[in-house]
DNA sequence: GTTTATTTAAACGTAATCTACCTAGATTA
């Protein structure tokens, strides 16, 4: 148990509260309580034995009894007592959208609908319609709601979201009745996975931007829209958002939409505390005419400028009060492009290619790092293989001026944490990077295992993909990841943070915990085509936000010291 | 249920939009 299940159960609790028709507050403070756990850096298991719980801000005497409980014997009386007392089909219920937990329970107790089911069932039939609070209207959201919901659109990949997203932003920048525009919510903070999508525009004339707006999506169905917000839901079942605001409202409003909530929360009461209260559309109490930026927003508030992707209240208010904030690494700090794969195994363009392009984007070294023999199902390079490609890549540095291109592989950590080649094989190579791609259902003790054998080795410079999760789709394999870092921290090795939108792995929150433990990063594209180097952005992302300066990524190294780092424990 | 100021009780976020009723409750962000 970590401390993620204990929040998803706070957070559970809360929706169990309101379906039953409980204190709004009472609502509030377990998902609050959540939330704090969520954002918690320190180990939860020694505060539940220290008994020092409730000194976190939102965890009262009865919510630490409820985690200490969880904590200890795996089992909440006071949940298991909600999900007793709580049709088991409420749950589902109420994640379709224009459903409430008032709703939910008219629909369960007028009526005897308890499933997501029954209520399709009902809805088709006309059957919703008479029950007071509901009409026809309703039942045709109803059937819409479960229809996506069914199509299984709930978060997308923020990967898949930020070109549209960003289309459209140009398109609403073009105009000239639109003053200002900026992508908001958590794929402006770059979040790995989205919901839907904020948009915010400055502007006089609301009406013709809205007008405008909606022709943009001519397809997409409009769930709302007002004076100041429409809404839309396209063929994907993404929604998107689009606020209006008027000129001297929009820093407030950036900074408003663009939370996160947690984050919000703190600068509000920041506001208050000074004598001002802040809302989305002003600072009010004190002088603010002078507020024309989310900069101006932050120094009225005694700080400096926080970067979207910090705003997580995970530290950030704090650091940005002691003068302590991070330079946080950008994309132009980028030296060199490690771990990408070639045509020689499952790439889709040559090595010439990735060259040529890595070349054009101004890189000055790439890293190349083919599977290796034992990776049937990537078209791993025998050694003869692997011995071609050194020549290959050879001719490239005889000829280049410009880009130097390493020879690497990508190795596959075989399930007894030995490597797929040989040391005499690693030997040759400027670096190693080992990673994991068969037997992922073991114990999490035999995966931990596994994997800091092959740290030990040393000859591994990368550790890639340390969680082999996929976004949205699988998983993590089960491991202790701490106990991972931690030896990757001891022995040197260095930790990708894979920037393949599906990977995004390592996660950003670990992430920042390994960098408190002086874990050095990768930020790799793993890249399989030219086109993969555009994912970079994203991996910065992600460095960005576990608040990585230049100094905690390698790739901003020139060559030379990129290598030593690479190959420091030989 | 938690925090805070009033130390026993009040405050806790708010605005926009929708839908069913004709002003209000529910939902969402």
């Amino acid at each position: 148990m970590d401390k993620r299940d204990v929040s998803r159960l706070l957070s559970e609790i809360a929706v169990l509260l309101e379906l039953r028709g409980d204190n709004a507050f009472r609502v509030r403070a377990y998902e609050n309580a959540a939330r704090v756990i969520d954002a918690l850096a320190e180990d939860l298991g020694v505060r539940v034995e220290a008994g020092t719980l409730t000194e976190l801000k939102g965890i009262g005497e009865a919510i630490a009894g409820n985690i200490s409980e969880y904590w200890r014997t795996g089992a909440m009386t006071f949940y298991e007592g909600l999900v007793d007392a709580t049709p088991p089909g409420y749950l589902e219920m109420i994640r379709i959208p224009g459903l409430g937990a008032k709703k939910v329970r008219a629909l369960g107790e007028a009526l005897g609908i308890t499933s997501v089911a029954a209520l399709k069932r009902a809805a088709e039939k006309g059957e919703i319609r008479d029950l007071k609070g509901f009409g026809a209207q309703s039942e045709k959201k109803i059937l819409k709601g479960i229809a996506l919901l069914e199509s299984g659109a709930g978060r997308f990949l923020a990967g898949a979201i930020r070109p549209i997203a960003e289309n459209l932003l140009d398109s609403l920048r073009a105009r000239d009745d639109v003053e200002a525009a900026e992508i908001g919510g958590s794929l402006r903070r770059w979040a790995e996975t989205v919901k839907d999508v904020d948009l915010l525009v400055a502007t006089r004339k609301p009406a013709a931007v809205t007008k405008a707006f909606l022709a943009l999506a001519p397809e997409a169905t409009v769930i709302a829209s007002g004076e100041t917000k429409t809404s839309v839901r396209l063929a994907s079942g993404l929604a998107i958002d689009l606020r209006l605001v008027a000129p001297s409202e929009f820093p407030f409003a950036l900074h408003y939409f663009t939370g996160s909530v947690a984050h919000n929360i703190r600068i509000r009461a920041r506001a208050q505390d000074r004598g001002m209260s802040l809302n989305e559309y002003a600072l009010s109490g004190k002088r603010h005419a002078a507020v024309k930026t989310e900069t101006d927003l932050f120094r009225v508030l005694g700080l400096p400028y926080i970067e979207p992707e910090l705003r997580e209240d995970r530290g950030e208010i704090e650091a940005a009060e002691g003068e302590a904030l991070p330079r946080l690494v950008r994309e132009q700090d980028m030296r060199g492009i490690l771990h990408c794969h070639t045509t020689a195994s499952d790439g889709k363009s040559t090595l010439e290619e990735m060259g040529a392009a890595a070349a054009a984007r101004g890189a000055e070294y790439l890293g190349i790092a083919d599977h290796s023999a034992s990776a049937r199902y990537a078209n791993g390079l025998s050694e003869a293989e692997l011995k071609r490609q050194e020549k290959a890549i050879d001719a490239w540095n005889a000829s280049s001026a410009t880009l130097r291109i390493l020879k690497g592989s990508e190795v596959d950590i075989l399930p007894d944490g030995t490597l797929d080649y040989p040391d005499s094989v690693l030997e040759r190579l400027d670096f190693v990077v080992a990673s994991i791609h068969t037997s992922f259902a073991m114990s999490d003790d035999a995966m931990t295992a596994r994997i800091i054998r092959a740290l030990r080795n040393k000859y591994v410079s990368i550790l890639a993909h340390p969680t082999g999760r996929l976004l949205l789709q699988r998983e993590a394999y089960r491991l202790h990841l701490d106990e991972v870092l931690r030896v990757a921290g001891e022995e040197g090795v260095v930790v990708e943070i894979n920037a393949n939108p599906h990977r995004l792995d390592l996660d950003w929150r670990e992430a920042m915990a390994a960098r408190a433990r002086g874990v050095r990063f990768a930020v790799n594209p793993d890249a399989h085509h030219v086109s993969g180097y555009d994912d970079i952005r994203y991996g910065i992302g992600v460095a960005r936000k576990a608040w990585l300066t230049p100094k905690d990524v390698i790739n901003t190294l020139p060559v030379e010291k990129a290598l030593a780092v690479m190959r420091e424990r030989r």
